[in-house]
DNA sequence: GGCTCTATAAACACAA
DNA sequence: ATTGTGTTTATAGAGC
């Protein structure tokens, strides 16, 4: 037979409690004793032989035992050994209770209105008062003895399956007896009898008796639910406090500390004293303590109302709390503290409000110990919806209903109520229905619901659209992509020179004209301009570029990364030299200067191509030529730049000073075109499924800088849908025009979803990385090491490295290389609904920024989304495929035989009127030491070397101007 | 880094 | 005076 708790606080902790704390309470309670309230009834006062508390007296009997030496008490020999003698007053007289239990052998006092009878717990599970052994007749909870407070008696509930005698007489399970003083009681094998302090003792109680209404012990109950749990609410910070407390305590109790003794009184008989609050905090106010177990007498027990009132609440509520659990729940609310508020005998009024149970994480059930992932908010409205009546739900209801369907705040702490009342305030979700009493009905604003659905299912349907056109988009590309192969296979399928497309041309490789040509199809075609300008020129360098890409051995979808090192380098150099004329030049527009600059490029490489290849030259012939004589290269672009740009703008380059040009060239000279961008055949330029795209370039006011659509698409990355369309920061939306948006754009909305997205997939790619970018603003940005860098002490035509015949491990990925898989696209998800939150016509963003005249120093902005797309990993992988051991030979064949200088002034200022196939097949023999002494030109002569070239670069520029005419 | 949304807490006012 | 309710403000974190 074990002692333990039978009060309401944790059993399994008594050393929480710290009974010298209690003490300290004591005089409290005893000067706010609950006497007044709870008169003391027939519970006759157990008398107190030594004046000293219970608690000194539960202490000390358990310190005097291990002091004395006496074993404590086990079952065996509560129940074998001899009973200790009742007149040992050294043992007894300290002892407070109510009654005792009297076994054969042992004594148990019960000192609690409550007390379980039953087996030898066998788990934590389960907590008994008075261990009965290990008895399978014996239920593990098998009776209570308990105080009833109506009929003012200790009574005998019986729980056991087998039942119990009572005075003989069988009694099953569920009956509840009195007890009387010497009830004679037996379970299983085991008989006691109940014994009730004598009326001499009784009259030795210093406590008034009164008697006690039924009532009150009801109305006791609810307030002192209330007080020992707020109590116990207050105390929850002092919990550590009260482990200290325990610490100290079992360091006082220097022979039995509180663990051994609650193992050792795990089958102790003698004295139930519970180490729990109830025992504690009761006792001095009790004043009860027994001298001498034979002052148990038949007679009412004696008591002092209070603390069995508290105590005999303490039992109901346990009850009423657990009305399964006898005893109750471990960690039941209620310790010293809140048991010592509980005494206080202050007014009604001023008892704290009940706080919520403080659950543990035992007691909450798994699926509840969560906090469900739904805001409040949707807390709120889904207890109204489900809840709510026409007039709404007040707020309490509300807390009902939110506790109900979501358990979790059943047994989290309070705090929820006041997020709650905030969002109701705050949510335009929640309105008040009607007045009632101190507060509204709260009721869901279905207007407002409406309206936000409303606003979800069109941002659903944009992200929806988003995607399509995205969808929709790629395959207009790829169609586009196909057909310009199928033109230009046509095209080219006869002539049996499609320039570049020589087994050893890496320049006009697959990759880079992709890159170009791409670049022209989806800038161009996107270009939302009903003019398609210019169709000529962009169709000879699109076909020449895309009759390279139909070279069989790359595949659509193939990463177009796969370019020489030396080609790479060329390119590279092309860009820097198309970065440096274009700076001297007033360009329009960025989109005009993008396509200028791709046409530019498409025409040299073309160009050095298909004279390298006329003249029977094999392997790379620009990557020769800018070895050998990078200032022919120059030359070239500068005459093919001027072309090109006659061709897109059909004016004179301003500063066109270096090549000669010709508007001759062109012959009859086109009226002005208004567009700006060079507009591929209409069927390529078509793409109705892009409002975007479709906005007009062109403007008789001088065109928005434009974002070169074309230029922010990661060209290697077709058929990738990371199409970068949205300008970022300072670039206006793509077709649409700074002063009138919505003429350009019908669909400012539509505009944005199909442009704000491509703006998150370009993020990181080659073609609109930061870094990218960062490398612009540095015209000499390609000084990144191991990239392809001309020196910087060699300005205007700088000699290339050294390694620039070493292909290996000469790329330098750019930031996002196309073996590098892209950024995962940033989901463009919708907003959540925000009531401050139109949805923004995105696709203007700063275009107030954009400037719509291109001076000099707007060009190179322009450049970078150029250069962004030259540069991007067509330019600088280096294809394995072509790394072709024929180039090694050429350029070595290049640098070993010397070549006189080929650049002789010509007189020309005609643009477009570069003879590039005399120009090469002159540049392409001079031998490379007569270019090496060139290169050691200082830069400065570049300028000077390029005015030369404008007055007789002539035919450069009719060899663009031919190839216009042919495509014308 | 800024913005928005959300959660949380606290202070305060008001009414029953 | 107390308590419940409602409002406002401030702060912090997370996501975009």
């Amino acid at each position: 037979m074990s002692v333990s708790s039978n009060t309401v606080l944790d059993s399994s902790k008594p050393e929480q409690l710290d009974p010298e704390k209690y003490t300290k309470t004591i005089p409290q309670v005893k000067k706010e004793g609950v006497h007044d309230i709870i008169p003391p009834v027939q519970v006759d006062t157990i008398i107190t032989k030594a004046g000293k508390t219970v608690d000194n007296a539960h202490i000390k009997t358990e310190k005097s035992k291990a002091k004395e030496g006496q074993p404590m008490l086990t079952q065996e020999s509560a129940l074998g050994n001899p009973k200790p003698s009742p007149t040992n007053g050294d043992s007894v007289s300290k002892v407070s209770a109510y009654a005792r239990l009297d076994f054969e052998k042992s004594m148990f006092y019960v000192q609690t209105l409550q007390v379980v009878l039953g087996r030898n717990p066998d788990s934590n599970h389960h907590t008994v008062d008075v261990d009965l052994g290990n008895i399978k007749s014996v239920s593990r909870r098998h009776a209570i003895i308990h105080y009833n407070f109506a009929a003012q008696r200790f009574e005998l509930s019986v729980l056991g399956r087998n039942g119990a005698f009572i005075n003989d007489t069988f009694v099953e399970s569920g009956i509840t007896l009195p007890l009387s003083h010497g009830t004679k009681i037996q379970i299983g094998t085991i008989e006691f009898r109940f014994l009730l302090p004598s009326s001499k003792s009784r009259e030795r109680s210093k406590s008034p008796s009164k008697q006690i209404n039924p009532v009150d012990a009801v109305q006791l109950k609810t307030n002192l639910y209330k007080n020992s749990s707020k109590a116990l609410h207050n105390s929850r910070g002092n919990l550590s406090s009260l482990s200290e407390t325990e610490k100290d305590v079992s360091k006082s109790d220097d022979d039995v500390k509180l663990d051994e003794r609650r193992k050792l009184s795990s089958n102790v008989l003698s004295t139930a004293t519970p180490v729990g609050s109830s025992s504690s905090s009761t006792p001095k106010a009790l004043n009860l303590s027994v001298s001498n177990p034979n002052d148990f007498d038949v007679n009412a027990p004696t008591r002092s109302g209070i603390s069995i009132a508290q105590q005999v609440t303490e039992a109901l509520q346990t009850a009423a709390v657990n009305p399964q659990s006898y005893p109750p729940p471990i960690n039941q609310p209620l310790d010293a503290v809140a048991l010592a508020n509980l005494k206080k005998k202050e007014p009604r009024k001023k008892q704290p409000k009940q706080p919520k149970k403080v659950y543990t994480l035992e007691e909450i059930p798994p699926e509840y110990r969560t906090k469900p992932a739904c805001s409040y908010s949707t807390l709120i409205a889904t207890c109204l919806r489900a809840r709510s009546t026409e007039k709404g739900m007040s707020l309490s209801e509300i807390y009902k209903a939110i506790q109900e369907i979501y358990p979790y705040y059943k047994y989290c702490p309070d705090g929820w109520q006041s997020s709650v009342r905030h969002n109701l305030s705050l949510n335009k979700l929640f309105k008040k229905v009607s007045k009632e009493g101190k507060g509204w009905l709260w009721g869901l604003d279905e207007e407002y619901c409406a309206e936000k659905e409303k606003v979800k299912k069109k941002q659903v349907a944009a992200a929806a659209a988003k995607v399509k056109s995205q969808q929709d988009r790629i395959q207009q590309q790829q169609q586009q992509h196909m057909q310009q192969l199928q033109n230009l296979q046509q095209k080219y399928s006869g002539s049996g020179s499609l320039p570049g497309n020589s087994p050893g041309s890496a320049i006009a490789s697959p990759d880079i004209t992709r890159s170009i040509v791409q670049k022209a199809a989806v800038g161009i075609s996107d270009s939302p301009s009903p003019t398609p300008a210019t169709p000529s020129s962009s169709n000879n360098i699109q076909a020449q570029l895309a009759a390279n890409r139909s070279n069989p051995n790359i595949r659509p979808g193939q990463k177009p990364n796969q370019l020489s090192s030396d080609t790479m380098k060329a390119l590279g150099y092309l860009q820097q030299e198309l970065i440096k004329l274009t700076k001297d030049r007033k360009m329009t527009d960025k989109a005009t200067t993008t396509t200028i600059l791709t046409q530019a490029l498409a025409m040299t490489i073309a160009q050095v191509n298909q004279a390298a290849k006329n003249a029977g030259i094999p392997g790379n012939p620009l990557a020769s030529l800018i070895e050998r004589n990078p200032q022919h290269v120059t030359k070239i672009l500068t005459a093919a730049l001027n072309a090109a740009t006659l061709q897109v703008t059909k004016v004179k380059p301003p500063n066109a000073t270096n090549v000669g040009t010709s508007s001759k060239a062109l012959g009859t000279p086109k009226p002005p075109q208004a567009s700006v961008v060079t507009q591929p055949s209409q069927a390529r330029v078509q793409t109705p499924t892009q409002p975007p795209f479709k906005a007009p370039h062109v403007t008789s006011k001088p065109p928005p800088v434009q974002v070169p659509v074309a230029t922010n698409i990661s060209l290697n990355q077709l058929p990738s849908p990371a199409v970068k369309s949205e300008a970022k920061d300072s670039d206006p939306v793509v077709g649409a025009p700074k002063d009138s948006p919505s003429q350009s754009s019908p669909s400012p909305k539509s505009s944005a979803s199909m442009i704000k997205k491509p703006n998150y997939y370009a993020k990181g790619q080659p073609g609109a990385s930061a870094d990218t970018i960062n490398k612009l603003k540095r015209p000499e940005g390609f000084s990144k090491p191991n990239s392809l860098m001309k020196p910087q002490n060699n300005l205007g035509h700088p000699r290339l490295p050294m390694s620039f015949n070493a292909r290996p491990g000469l790329v330098e990925s750019t930031p996002a290389t196309p073996g590098v898989s892209p950024p995962k696209p940033r989901a463009h998800q919708p907003q959540p609904y925000s009531k401050a939150q139109p949805l923004k016509p995105v696709g203007y963003v700063n275009r107030e920024k954009a400037s719509t005249q291109v001076d000099a120093n707007s060009v190179p902005k322009v450049d970078q989304h150029t250069v962004d797309t030259l540069t991007d990993s067509s330019f600088l992988e280096l294809p394995p495929e072509l790394s072709n051991p024929e180039l090694d030979k050429v350029l070595e064949s290049f640098s070993a035989s010397p070549t006189p200088d080929p650049i002789q002034p010509r007189k020309t200022d005609q643009v477009g009127d570069v003879d590039f196939d005399k120009e090469l097949d002159v540049i392409l023999s001079t031998p490379a030491s007569v270019n090496n002494s060139r290169q050691a030109t200082p830069t400065a002569e570049v300028p000077n070397l390029k005015r030369e070239r404008t007055d007789s670069d002539e035919p450069e520029g009719n060899t663009i101007a031919k190839m216009a005419k042919s495509e014308q």
